[in-house]
DNA sequence: AAGCTATTTGGTTATTTTGCCAAATAGACA
DNA sequence: TGTCTATTTGGCAAAATAACCAAATAGCTT
């Protein structure tokens, strides 16, 4: 018999949503991209081969997980990353799928 | 204009596939529990309110991605964590959660 | 106001995922 | 061998996701 200390649900569904929603290569992509600044969808865009208003679900995707946020200048959207622990985290995911050879 | 820094694809992919099996409930719950040490397929189908057969799906995604390994022992299937990057990033992933209410 | 550009939203279809039940497998033990 | 027990696999229906196109919105600029 183990002893298991459970977080509560509410706690486990924020953090799934997040790895969820980065658990897709386009809006990886894209939130890899935003890690070294902010971009504009159509940047975004050129990143990911896909229709406009695909990439556009994507990023609303993001931003209700919280990952990014976008503001509007002019007639642009400037997306930026909130969620700024990822930079460890992927340097150690990278390590760990070079050692599983991929 | 800006300039951009691109991963290869099939590292990317790669990323976000074990992204993605992180981000379910179910699975983050185990993957979660997991991390204080190794456990029976029971166990973690007592965490998870589950049918038994569907626990066992998740935890065959979590081994496609990697990120967790069964070996059996006698009638049990004992299950560990393979993936070690997660403390930190799941701690600081709680600090954002925390930070923007929830 | 009209027209242009960037982005979002609505709607549809194809694909994938989830979860259950039932059946199969594998190991322990009588 | 037969019968438990723990886990996995196959199959199906319901739900969620992803992609596109077309249309709507919002902010320039003339």
């Amino acid at each position: 018999m183990t002893k298991i200390l459970l977080i509560p649900k509410r706690r486990n569904k924020a953090r799934a949503e997040v790895f969820k929603a980065l658990g897709h290569p386009a809006r990886l992509t894209m939130v890899d991209a935003l890690r070294s600044g902010d971009k504009c969808v159509c940047d975004l865009r050129d990143l990911v081969d896909l229709d406009m208003s695909t990439v556009s679900k994507h990023l609303s995707v993001l931003k209700a997980a919280g990952i990014v946020s976008g503001r509007k200048q002019g007639n642009w959207v400037w997306y930026g990353l909130e969620l700024n622990c990822l930079d460890n985290f992927i340097g150690c995911l990278d390590g760990f799928l070079d050692s599983r050879n991929t």
